[in-house]
DNA sequence: CATGTTATGTTCTCACCGAGAACATAAAAT
DNA sequence: ATTTTATGTTCTCGGTGAGAACATAACATG
């Protein structure tokens, strides 16, 4: 967590307090479990159930959420669910593969529906499909779009992905006039946006998630937010120096942890050639022979979680982290090698902290993980007050 | 910064809504770098005259702050100055050193001013000098005590300063009855607070501090506050291996960052035995050498310089600081070999990230830092709802 | 020195808010 | 059929800040 956070403290007026009421509403029906009622919104609100009553009635009144008759639960008057409004607020969400990419819809509550879906041929011409497939499953009520791709966007403009060669492409050049509001983020950053609003780092007030593809990239995450930086590319854990090797990234940089964790770093131990987003059925065969005990494959993996291991520690020595959760190649790295990570993991931490290390957990949102932050960044923006206000 | 960070959305009323705007109107007059005047406020919160005339009113008949003819200025009806009432809310501040503690007091507005000082044995037993002094000094307008000392505290008790021997220390036998609401935080910390507060990382949203003493340590900054972890203990970036070294460090990791920065670095150059506090005076005397040109000593500090700036480059790429700041031997280091610092962080720099490579500056709050840190978070508790809604 | 200009302070009215109490209602339990 | 329970609705109250109008205190001008 951040201590003495200074919140910029907004200016604030009754009008302003009644939005600021709507929005703790909005937001309370959209992160719950599970269906929230109006009296249990009230007493999550700890507002009083005339307070309730019309905060509900004026955001239903504005097409924002529906009241429908809950079924009747023991003695006592029954109450309302609230539930996304036909005509409510949606946000698309795009992930961008390396040859493929999808599209879903999510609404208030968080249901995710996949609306569409296609290949592409690795250049930013992707941008037009997921446009023209935007422009097809748009209604009115689009609200805004995220989008994850598979590396930094610098000063959310230009765009590196290194496996497709994409080197500073210009977001502006492809994504202007006629799109809707639209963020992109990294996707091991929205992987683990997800995993802290709705996987295994959810309430957690500092965590850190790494999604292991080809390499290793992550986020820090603080009270359900990702850390991002000066020029919105922090995260890039995977380009420090955290466990000694003499070799040159292609980021351009000596000696990055990324080179010794994940699919790249198990095709250079049995000597090919790594790059261009190539690999990953060879590493998934490599996990497969690990798995039977087969020698050769079962180093290699060991390398590879070891490696794991000693840059968590590292990193929670300096960010001091509750949790970490991996995705990706780390769930295999944690199903096969627990032990191992964990264990390198401990002699990283610094002699105090091996008392208590921090939780390595299997992120639970699974593959979406990517999909399902771009949707929920792109929903933030409906639970503003600035947007509240533009809309009542 | 934290994108979609998703701050506790508080219970809000109009009586909250009331001292909301208390309490902007006091970090204002707080934060500002020169008194302001009372309509000056109301421009900067953007609120009414009246509306400025109530808060101030409220909070002058609370002793929170006093108004006083302002000299007029041109034209137009004198406005009032706001200043600190003289029974207003101070906190008290002490920084340890490793031989010798210092006490200050710090009133609305941020005016330091030392109040006490003494050496110490090196043992726990300062603590309670530091408690004498505080009672000595405390009146009854006294809210909260910050303490600054050098190094971690696990879970806000248990400290560890290694070059005392210190060794899980626990604050609470030393700290309990009798004394007011107490902060204590790392020094490293507390600097960069204060560098974020009222010095070279003014008005950054995300910035990194680096206090370099016998070895490194630092804080990251989002948005004026520190990043604190989980267990109150984030912010030992010196204890990362970023620079490719073999040896052991006293933490209880291999090739941790500090081992090649600060004055033990240059004490092992010389095959001297680091530890326990001892060698800043010969770390001095390398840089006076080094300044005057002396080969061996030039070569210590060329050492020094450039891993502190690998260390930067493999911390920017992970955090994406817009600026780092440096206080201690960091400042001499930037002094003397600023070209050699830059240099070797932006070739540890991701590729793309080179062109705009993160600002490094010297602190320039200077060797107070830590104590104007502590000072600036034990105020930090006067500049709330909870204690305006208990003092009104 | 009187008058005009300017910037700020004060007063007043307005419309907004949420709380809490009292009462009404709709279910299940007896 | 009546009682109990939980929630919904209505009402009143006291809080808030905004904006306008007017008052005041300074300096500038003739």
């Amino acid at each position: 967590m951040v201590a003495a956070i200074m919140p910029p403290m907004t200016t604030m007026t009754s009008a302003d307090l009644r939005v600021h009421n709507q929005v703790r509403l909005l937001r309370a029906v959209h992160d719950a479990a599970e269906p929230l009622t109006r009296a249990a919104v009230a007493r999550r609100l700890d507002i009083g159930r005339n307070t309730a009553a019309a905060l509900v009635g004026e955001l239903e009144e504005a097409g924002l959420l529906h009241e429908v008759p809950a079924e009747a639960m023991g003695r006592g008057r029954p109450t309302t669910l609230l539930v996304p409004h036909e005509a409510g607020p949606v946000a698309l969400a795009a992930d961008i593969r390396e040859d493929s990419w999808t599209l879903a819809r999510i609404a208030l509550g968080g249901e995710l529906t996949v609306v569409d879906s296609g290949d592409h041929d690795r250049t930013p011409a992707v941008f037009a499909q997921i446009k023209a497939a935007v422009d097809q499953h748009a209604t009115k009520h689009l609200t805004a779009l995220g989008i994850a791709v598979a590396g930094p966007i610098r000063d959310g403009r230009w765009l590196h992905i290194a496996h497709l060669g994409w080197n500073e492409v210009d977001l502006d050049e492809h994504m202007g006039a006629g799109w809707p509001p639209t963020k992109v983020g990294n996707d091991a950053r929205l992987a683990g946006l997800a995993e802290a609003r709705r996987g295994a780092l959810r309430g957690a007030g500092t965590a850190l998630h790494f999604h292991i593809d080809f390499d290793i990239g992550g986020t820090l995450l603080l009270g359900g937010g990702s850390q991002t930086g000066a020029h919105n590319i922090a995260g890039e854990f995977g380009h420090m120096p955290l466990t000694g090797s003499r070799l040159r990234c292609m980021c351009g940089v000596q000696g990055c942890w990324s080179l010794d964790v994940g699919t790249y770093a198990l095709m250079r131990h049995f000597g090919k050639e790594p790059g261009y987003g190539a690999g990953r059925e060879f590493a998934r065969e490599v996990l497969a022979r690990a798995a039977r005990g087969e020698p050769e494959a079962a180093r290699a993996v060991d390398e590879n979680a070891a490696a794991l291991g000693r840059g968590l520690g590292a990193l929670a020595n300096a960010l001091d982290p509750e949790a970490i959760s991996l995705s990706g190649l780390g769930i295999d790295l944690l199903r096969l090698r627990r032990g191992l990570v964990e264990q390198a993991c401990r002699s990283g931490l610094m002699e105090f902290r091996r008392g208590e290390p921090p939780r390595i957990a299997e992120g639970t949102v699974g593959e979406i993980g990517p999909l399902r932050g771009a949707a929920e960044i792109a929903f933030d923006a409906v639970l503003t007050s600035d947007w509240l206000k533009r809309r009542l």
